[in-house]
DNA sequence: CCTTTTTGTTATACTGTATAACAATTGTTT
DNA sequence: AAACAATTGTTATACAGTATAACAAAAAGG
C-alpha cells in the first residue's frame, strides 16, 4: 500500500498518476461544481482505474487540498513582505506584485473562490494572512483603541480576500497597477487610520 | 402530490410536517456539519417517514435555503435603514441595534457563516447587502476616484458580514454597543474616506 | 359521515463509495 | 537480460444514500 500523506515518491508511476489526478480534478472543476464531480468522474477524465484513486487519496476534499496547498503557498510569501512595507511608493508596487501573480495563477484562485467545499482551505489562507496583518498592525495600534488587534488583522484579511475575488470576478479589471493604489487606500490606509486613533 | 415551491399551505399537516422538518435540521446542523447530514437521518430525528421529505422539498439545500431566507429577510431592512443614515449618533445606534439583532438569532448566523455548503445563500445576502451600500455610497464618492463604487459596495458588505463572523466567533464580544461604534468607524468611515478623495 | 388529502409502510431501482483478489504492466536491481 | 518488487488494471462485491411507486392508514373539511 502506498503512504496517503507522503506524496513525495520517488516511483515515477506514482508520481505520473498523482500529477495526472491533479490535473484531471483542475480541468473539471473548471468546467462544473466540485461537488458534483465524482470519482469515476475524475478516474475517466484522467484515463485512470476508478480503484487507483483510492491508492493515493483519501477523498476527493484531499486532493483538491494537494491541488490548491501546492500554489497558494506563496501567495502568502508575497503578501508577508508587502506586509512589512511602511513606504508608500513601495507599498503599491508590491501591491502591485500581489494581482500581478493572482492574474499569473487565476485559475487557482478561481477555484479557491468558485467551489462551495472549500472553505476550510480557505479559513486556513485566511487565518495566515490574518496573522501577517496583525504582526504588522500592533505597532501602529493606538493603546486605547476600541479596535482589538485580532479583529483588524481579520478585517485586513478578509478584506484583501474579497477584493481578489471581486477582482477575478470582473474580468481581473481595473490592471494590476490600479489594483495596487485601490488595495493601499482601501485595505491599508482605511484599517490604519480606524486603528491610530481613539 | 403538494407544490414543493409554494410554502404556504392551509392544511395544518403540511405546516406541521414542514415546520418539524425545519427544526430538526436547525437542531442537526447545529451538532455537525451540514455536509454530513442525511435525509434518512433528518426524517429520524423529525420522527417523519422517509418518504415524506420528498414530499415537501426537492432536496436538503432546499430546505436549508428556506430555514435561512425565513430569518435573514429582516437583517437586510435593518441594514437598509443604518446605510440612510448620515448622522453620526443614529449610525452608531444603528450599529449597535444590527448587532443586537444578530445576538437575538445568533443561531441562525451561525448556521450562515458555519455551513460549508450554503455558499450560495451567503452570497445572495451579500449581493443585497452591497446594493444598499452602493446606493448610499455613490453620492459621497469623488469623480476623479480610481475606486469603483461596486467595488466600494462590495467592500463594505463583506467587510460587514466578515466582522458578524468574527464577532459570533468571538463570543459576542465586546458587546453590541461598542460593534456600533467599531462598525462605524472600521467600515463607513474608512471607505467613505478611501472614496472621497482622488 | 363521506370524500379528499396527507402520511406511513413496504418494496425496488439506481448512483456513488470503498475494498478484495488476482492478473498485467512497469520500474529497479543485480 | 533476467529476476524481483512495486504499481496499476480488471472484475466482483458489499454498502450507504437517493429517489420513486403502490397501497394501506390516518387526519382534515365539508
Amino acid at each position: 500500500m502506498i503512504s496517503k500523506t507522503t506524496p513525495i515518491k520517488s516511483d515515477p508511476r506514482v508520481r505520473r498518476t498523482r500529477r495526472i489526478l491533479r490535473e484531471a480534478l483542475i480541468s473539471l472543476i473548471l468546467e462544473k461544481d466540485f461537488a458534483s464531480i465524482s470519482i469515476r468522474e475524475l478516474t475517466d477524465r484522467a484515463d485512470v482505474a476508478y480503484i487507483t484513486f483510492f491508492r493515493h487519496y483519501e477523498s476527493l476534499d484531499a486532493l483538491l487540498m494537494e491541488v490548491l496547498e501546492e500554489g497558494l503557498a506563496d501567495l502568502l510569501v508575497h503578501i508577508e513582505t508587502l506586509a512589512k512595507q511602511s513606504d508608500t511608493a513601495r507599498l503599491e508596487t508590491e501591491g502591485r506584485l500581489i494581482f500581478e501573480y493572482i492574474q499569473k495563477k487565476s485559475d487557482l484562485f478561481r477555484i479557491l473562490f468558485k467551489s462551495q467545499s472549500v472553505a476550510r482551505i480557505r479559513k486556513t489562507v485566511l487565518k495566515n494572512i490574518s496573522a501577517i496583518f496583525q504582526k504588522s498592525c500592533a505597532p501602529l495600534q493606538h493603546p486605547k483603541s476600541p479596535i482589538p488587534v485580532r479583529m483588524a488583522g481579520n478585517h485586513m484579511a478578509t478584506s484583501l480576500l474579497a477584493l481578489i475575488e471581486w477582482w477575478l470576478e470582473n474580468k481581473m479589471s481595473p490592471p494590476p497597477v490600479q489594483m495596487g493604489k485601490i488595495y493601499k487606500r482601501l485595505i491599508i490606509d482605511a484599517t490604519v487610520g480606524a486603528v491610530m486613533s481613539i
